[in-house]
DNA sequence: AATATTTATATCGTTCACGATGCAAATATA
DNA sequence: TATATTTGCATCGTGAACGATATAAATATT
């Protein structure tokens, strides 16, 4: 038989590996502060932008509605965020951090250092990660327009 | 600020958005066989050694027995394997396919194929697969390391 | 203006992941 | 051989992901 069903062949085996443990990686560093890794991107999203619609939070974290709800939803009752009725869309629920919410990123600032570090090796340098992140980049462009065409 | 936090800075944001819709493209193609993405690669593991203990299947997809378990019991109740205690060691839990599940290797054989060149794009082609393949599996064996540290 | 469609969010059910813990069989140590 | 430790697997609880579906508000169509 030829090598299409070997494990080792697979990209996205390595892909979904690579992505647990990294996030493996983060939890001793957002377990501190009751986070989880996608609440830490949530973080991470509203940062840069405050005070946003549940809808653009899920499209920058190319998520469903469906997953971010809950999730902000436990974030809430941490306290670390806020959800209110849009004004001029009723339909929309706008999305604030907290001054807990911002002050996170305070104590958090060594965590991005931390875990970026800890992927460095012998073929992952500050040489090669652009040439990584653009090929991850277009993969995930293609499949955004590929998973999309076919429920159409 | 500088741009630690930028989301557009992760590589993990990438990773895990990665493994996300690559997961979901094989979706359309597992689904019309009742199978999970996790469940494909049980397949891929005893396709290439059938007849296994729970451990080496786990330790193979570098997963914890806690979360295989569960799954392979779903998949021994769809009549796809079969759970039997071992001889030599009562302790362990011998995985073996069914027909059914040896079957499914041929009704598959188009998926690697057709999932593989949809992720085919400009920076990632046959020549370039290799050095990613590279990457991913340094990053893979840094943090199976350095998270196993962590706790001991 | 009344009706249809779209949009924004939420609810529900199922399946992972995974930390914590339990338990029994196997192995090591006393 | 009795006791301690390790090993293999399972159970439990929580938090994602996500397909399917629901609901109400906004927008488009008639």
């Amino acid at each position: 038989m030829d090598g299409r069903f070997k494990l080792d062949n697979q990209l996205c085996f390595r892909l979904y590996t690579a992505s647990r443990l990294i996030t493996q990686a983060y939890h001793p560093l957002l377990s501190q502060y009751g986070l989880t890794y996608p609440q830490y991107l949530v973080l991470l999203v509203l940062w840069e932008k405050d005070s946003q619609p549940v809808n653009d939070i899920a499209k920058r974290l190319m998520l469903e509605t469906n997953t971010v709800t809950p999730l902000l939803k436990r974030m809430e009752a941490e306290g670390i965020l806020t959800r209110t009725q849009g004004k001029k869309d009723a339909r929309q629920m706008i999305v604030k951090l907290t001054k807990k919410g911002r002050e996170l990123q305070d104590k958090l600032t060594e965590v991005p250092e931390t875990v970026g570090s800890s992927v460095m090796c012998q073929s992952v340098t500050p040489e090669t990660v652009p040439g990584l992140f653009r090929m991850l980049d277009d993969i995930i462009e293609q499949l955004k327009h590929n998973n999309n065409e076919s429920n159409s």
